[in-house]
DNA sequence: ATGGTCGTGGGACGA
């Protein structure tokens, strides 16, 4: 089984580059991002005709996640639990019922910016939150991830420029360690299990030239439970995606799951 | 140090 996660920046512009992706890349299941739509908006045909079901959490203009899998999708949740007054759509679950039953949760993760203020503090209660439901995942002791645009880099070796990045809700050394008390928890960042080499990137800024300057940045991520972390058997990162006619700012970052 | 570019929706705001 192979499990993408891909930031897509906007549905309506990612059509083609994301049904090319789809059709070369093959993922059984894409947990994607900032789908930037509400439900009804979302072309789920599209991904119906390519054998895909989907299950969307979307809302007007900014964020929105979905989950398309060409296993059967059960006990989907959408909405991070622990606060009743965030409307924000960044947060959708599902049991995907392939070979084995895996539970995927996809993530768009508060970006944060700018520090200090409301949307930094945002940022750190979404994370506890993130927390709290991590520890309850871990606790049912089954294959399960989280996936998503974490908008964390987690050390200095996945920027391409870490002094650019040293006061960034990114990178400041609490929003670190708020992502290493999650990981902590008991969980297999997958990529990082494969390699420790530095100069691997999810994301290139739109500006500066930042993708021609291979200016990048890690920060999308999938998180494994002990129980997926044994049926992990590769990883990887779609980087040339980058290069594309209009390309998202960010690509896609798979695992292949023996189950 | 600053501004640089996108997407959505049809003006600002988010990133």
């Amino acid at each position: 089984m192979k499990i993408a996660t891909f930031n897509i920046n906007g549905i309506k512009a990612r059509i083609k580059a994301l049904s090319d992706w789809l059709d070369e890349a093959q993922p059984d299941v894409a947990l994607l991002q900032e789908i930037k739509s509400v439900d009804e908006a979302f072309p789920r045909e599209m991904f119906e005709d390519k054998g895909y079901n989907v299950e969307t959490h979307g809302q007007n203009s900014f964020n929105g996640v979905a989950i398309l899998s060409k296993f059967p999708l059960e006990d989907v949740v959408r909405g991070l639990p622990g606060d009743d007054e965030d409307d924000h759509a960044r947060w959708i679950e599902a049991t995907v019922v392939g070979k084995r039953a895996v539970r995927v949760c996809g993530l768009y993760l508060p970006n944060g910016n700018p520090v200090p203020g409301p949307k930094y503090d945002y940022k750190l209660a979404w994370m506890e939150r993130l927390r709290t439901r991590a520890k309850a995942l871990l606790e049912q002791e089954e294959p399960a991830l989280m996936a998503g645009d974490y908008n964390v880099i987690p050390q200095a070796e996945d920027a391409a420029k870490p002094e650019s990045w040293v006061e960034d809700a990114l990178f400041l050394p609490e929003t670190r360690a708020a992502f290493r008390r999650i990981v902590n928890l008991g969980f297999t960042e997958a990529f990082r299990a494969r390699t420790s080499a530095p100069g691997h990137y999810s994301f290139w800024d739109y500006q500066a030239g930042a993708w021609q300057r291979n200016n990048g940045i890690r920060i999308d991520h999938l998180l494994l439970t002990p129980q997926a972390a044994d049926l992990m058997t590769d990883c990887g990162i779609d980087k040339e995606i980058r290069g594309r006619d209009k390309p998202s700012d960010h690509v896609p970052v798979w695992i292949t799951l023996d189950a």
